[in-house]
RNA sequence: GGGCGCGUAGCUCAGCGGGAGAGCGCUCGCCUCACACGCGAGAGGUCGUAGGUUCAAAUCCUGCCGCGCCCACCA
């Protein structure tokens, strides 16, 4: 097989994948034989496209899942998409309008087959993403959140939960967005400062004189107020409870009363009440029996019940003109502008959430759940990486309250309750034909669909097959691992353990791995309106599919909230790749027949048995850091293996012996290069799976690495001494190199260099000695000290051995000087600090032994160093 | 209002009680028979700030300054 000298991904990753999943190697089934890993994915909309967050979420996922598949597991990775209620809704609805269609005029059934055409249409383009990435999903298994199991499943889960009184209906306080005219959860409201303004007005006391004033920062509401509340232990006020006060525009009485809930040191102390327009007047209302008076339309304009002249304004318009118009009676008592204050807005469209008494709404009942899903985490059934996010989980199930689950909308699943005219209320599983009550055929559907996390917080048992019993269930739930951003935790992962628990009996994984948000290299957020965004697809076809794995690894560290991605660090990626490339090819060239054995032991050379121990070492580093989800360590691990210590090293010495050697020696030499090269590529596979599979197939042949064996531990292969030895050769080649760099000493100019050292560095040096010539250049490599030029020599320092360089027709002698005087001053500087601290008796007396023993021996050290530094610059004349 | 995280080389970060590190960028020298998507060498930091604990602090504690995030029904 040829080998191109560039790697060039776009001809090698489509034509990969399609083997792999012809070969069907991303499919798993239960198997008594294996141990069960499975991860399902987080469902993406199907209105997205992929974007740089799920490359992420999603590499770190095949990450895991790959590695498990070579360790043998049933490995599963269940993939699917999320119907995304609202999202879709708007999407289509905008679709619609531009088309000139109204979804009003056309209804609700026409309506929700149009947005299932739309998802016919353009609802598998981000599965073909995600292939595009390489991500190792059963396909087999894609499901979607409104396919006909899901349907099931979701109307299963709500009929239990509606049958043991987990869900009910009732009349609160919604927060409302009067963009998508549907209500949302506490968890879907986002809170944000907003500059707005406080004003403080006066109510004439309606029998007799005197007034009250309150403060508020939306004055309209005033239009709804129906009482005022103070608190009962407020001396100001006492004489006034029981009292009322007169409307100033519509004339109505208000009632005064008294509530603990009100603060008595805010503002004047006293509450204007507006119990239909935010949710602790609804409360105190509710205590006091005042009436909720409703002011405003779905799309948050004033409707009948106020005065002629606020009608049909909206929100902002109505806020100006009943300030205005309290300004002209004269009531107008403070303006507080601007006046910086936490506003809520919809997280899907950003408008100001308006808190509303919307009519009846569905909600579930978090109390007895919650505990449960607590415990869990408590009792380490459920694991967090990082274990912080922990705290931040059960912090936020503590104070969850009542979550609403009823959208008014059409997408989605509708809640599966039924009215009858006698007033029958039923939930069923089925469509019925009848009241399950009265038998009444007149029988009608809540209009409402669910949230659409009510679907997705069953997604990892209903995706296996629940409620049935299914074998899937069985073996793989609860799952492994979850993997997802931070930014829905609550939103999602809270709630699939409160659902898992309740309904399929157990957690729904048993570790959480929550990564951060990838932003641009300045920590940016990308945004199409920064213009910073980066395009996973557009990365790939440009750099390759592994560079960009490869680069979001990299990064992937748990701890991080940001992770800072630039375009530069994807092309590093594909460097890396190429690398990768270009060493495979010198081995495979050198390599006769496709045999991956080791030579026996005996005749492993130093350098073999020193690259198999840094393999080992690396080996070692890529496991840990995966086991605790460490990806970017485990990346870094590999990349300076196989960078810094393979190709810049291993390669580089093996050279001689494949160049030089005999046949022997160079089939030798490539054998143990190939087989390290082939262990490490498995290593390297769930990072970069398509540039491995390429590589290894040019040694092996066509088996592939998706379904190879992960490297066994081999413990046999740590060697300190191979590594000791072979590392002075390293050093003492660095040194050279050094040299030669801080004089310019010409490339081509080949040294004559002698080696003054013990034994066993003599003896490394004999047996390295090709190498060590070929790769700092040295023409003649001395040994012996009988040997070594008796004077006008540089001398280095290596580990105790001192390396002679002869200077004539090298360079001028005064040139080496300035570099020993420079040399000197820096080791003077060191000697002295450790001398200080040595001379520090608390040090002496106080550290431990072995610290100014250590402090002693560098000291000891510096010193011979300064020593020979001074005796040369005499030896070679300088000043 | 409560809570969390972060301030270390130009950039992004690792180190978290005993000699300041990595990647990228930068500078210099090399088209050396795998790779210029490359090779070799190098420069660059009072570790945010003020105190404290300790023989010893980037590392532990406290205050302050700056940045970011999460939670929250004070009108």
């Amino acid at each position: 097989m040829t080998m191109p000298s560039a790697y060039e991904p776009s001809e090698v990753e489509g034509r990969l994948y399609r083997s792999w999943v012809a070969r069907g190697y991303f499919h798993a089934e239960p198997d008594d034989r294996r141990e069960p890993f499975c991860i399902v994915l987080p469902p993406p909309n199907v209105t997205g496209a992929l974007h740089i967050g799920h490359a992420l979420d999603h590499t770190i996922q095949d990450v895991l899942v790959r590695r498990r598949r070579m360790q043998g597991y049933a490995a599963l990775w269940l993939p699917g998409t999320d119907h995304a209620g609202i999202g879709t809704e708007v999407l289509v609805a905008r679709q619609l309008l531009a088309e000139g269609v109204d979804k009003r005029e056309i209804g609700r059934e026409v309506f929700v087959e149009r947005v299932w055409e739309w998802r016919e249409r353009y609802g598998d383009r981000i599965v073909e993403q995600m292939k595009a990435l390489g991500n190792s999903c059963d396909w087999d298994r894609l499901r979607f959140t409104m396919d006909e199991g899901l349907q099931h499943a979701v109307r299963v889960a709500f009929v239990r939960l509606y049958e043991d009184d987990l869900i009910y209906r009732g009349e609160r306080i919604i927060n409302w967005c009067p963009t998508d005219q549907t209500a949302l959860s506490d968890s879907e409201v986002e809170h944000e400062s907003v500059e707005g303004e406080l004003i403080t007005f006066r109510y004439p006391l309606g029998d007799g004189d005197g007034y009250v004033d309150a403060a508020t920062t939306r004055v309209e509401t005033m239009l709804g107020d129906t009482g005022i509340a103070v608190h009962p232990d407020d001396t100001r006020y006492a004489s006034l409870v029981g009292r009322s006060v007169r409307h100033p525009l519509d004339g109505r009485k208000l009632p005064i009363v008294a509530d603990a809930a009100v603060d008595p040191a805010f503002g004047t102390g006293a509450v204007k009440v507006t119990p239909a327009h935010d949710p602790n007047d609804f409360e105190i209302a509710e205590r006091r029996g005042l009436e909720a008076r409703n002011i405003l339309e779905a799309d948050a304009t004033l409707n009948d019940l106020v005065p002629e002249e606020f009608r049909g304004l909206d929100r902002y318009e109505a806020r100006r003109a009943v300030r205005d118009r309290l300004d002209e009676l004269g009531l107008l008592v403070e303006e507080e502008r601007p006046y910086v204050h936490s506003v809520g807005h919809c997280y899907r469209c950003r408008s100001e959430i308006e808190p509303w008494l919307s009519g009846k709404q569905w909600f579930v009942k978090v109390e007895p759940l919650k505990g449960p899903a607590m415990e869990a985490a408590e009792a380490g059934k459920l694991t967090f990486f990082p274990a912080r996010w922990r705290d931040r989980y059960l912090e936020w199930l503590e104070g969850l309250r009542d979550w609403n689950i009823s959208r008014q909308l059409w997408w989605g699943h509708r809640i599966p309750v039924w009215y009858c005219p006698k007033g029958h209320e039923f939930a069923s599983v089925e469509d019925p034909d009848a009241c399950a009550e009265c038998g009444s055929t007149e029988i009608e559907q809540d209009p409402d669909v669910l949230d659409t996390w009510f679907s997705s917080q069953l997604w990892p048992f209903s995706t296996l097959g629940w409620p049935e019993d299914t074998e899937d269930l069985r073996y793989f739930y609860p799952t492994s691992v979850l993997v997802t951003g931070y930014e829905i935790l609550y939103l999602w992962v809270a709630r699939m353990v409160m659902a898992g628990i309740r309904l399929a009996g157990d957690v729904p994984f048993h570790d959480v791995v929550i990564h951060g948000l990838v932003r641009d290299a300045q920590g940016r957020k990308m945004s199409k309106s920064l213009g910073n965004v980066i395009d996973p697809l557009d990365m790939i076809e440009r750099y390759g599919a592994d560079a960009l794995r490869f680069s979001l690894s990299r990064m992937a560290s748990p701890e991080q909230q940001n992770l800072p991605l630039s375009e530069d660090q994807i092309e590093a990626g594909k460097h890396f790749a190429n690398k990768l490339w270009n060493a495979a090819r010198l081995v495979r060239t050198n390599l006769e027949g496709d045999a991956l054995e080791l030579p026996p032991s005996a005749r492993l050379t130093v350098i073999d048995r020193w690259l198999l121990s840094r393999a080992e070492a690396c080996r070692q580093e890529v496991d840990a850091a995966i086991e605790t989800y460490r990806f970017a360590d485990a990346a870094q691990a590999l990349y300076r293996f196989l960078w810094s210590e393979y190709c810049d090293w291993g390669l580089e010495m093996a050279k001689p012996r494949l160049y030089e050697g005999s046949a022997e020696d160079r089939q030798d030499a490539s054998s143990v290069l190939a087989w390290i090269l082939e262990r490490t590529l498995r290593l390297l596979h769930p990072i970069m799976p398509f540039v491995t599979e390429e590589i290894r197939q040019r040694f092996v042949g066509e088996g592939s690495i998706v379904i190879a064996p992960w490297p066994e531990p081999m413990p046999d292969h740590r060697d300190g001494a191979a590594e000791g030895r072979v590392g002075f050769a390293m050093d003492l080649v660095t040194a050279v190199r050094r040299f030669r760099s801080d004089h310019r000493v010409p490339p081509a100019l080949e040294l004559r260099v002698g080696v003054e050292g013990d034994d066993a560095q003599r003896e490394i040096l004999g047996t390295l000695s090709e190498e060590v010539r070929r790769l700092a250049r040295i023409g003649s490599l001395l040994t012996r000290g009988a040997d070594l030029p008796p004077s006008g020599a540089a001398r280095l320092h290596v580990q105790g051995a001192e390396v002679l360089i002869p200077l004539e027709g090298v360079l001028d002698p005064e040139a080496e000087c300035e570099r020993l005087r420079g040399r000197l001053e820096a080791m003077a500087g060191e000697a002295e600090k450790a001398e200080r601290k040595l001379a520090n008796e608390g040090f002496v007396t106080k550290a431990p032994a072995e610290v100014v023993e250590e402090q002693r021996r560098r000291l000891g050290q510096l010193k011979e160093e300064e020593a020979a530094l001074r005796e040369q610059l005499d030896e070679l004349g300088c000043g």
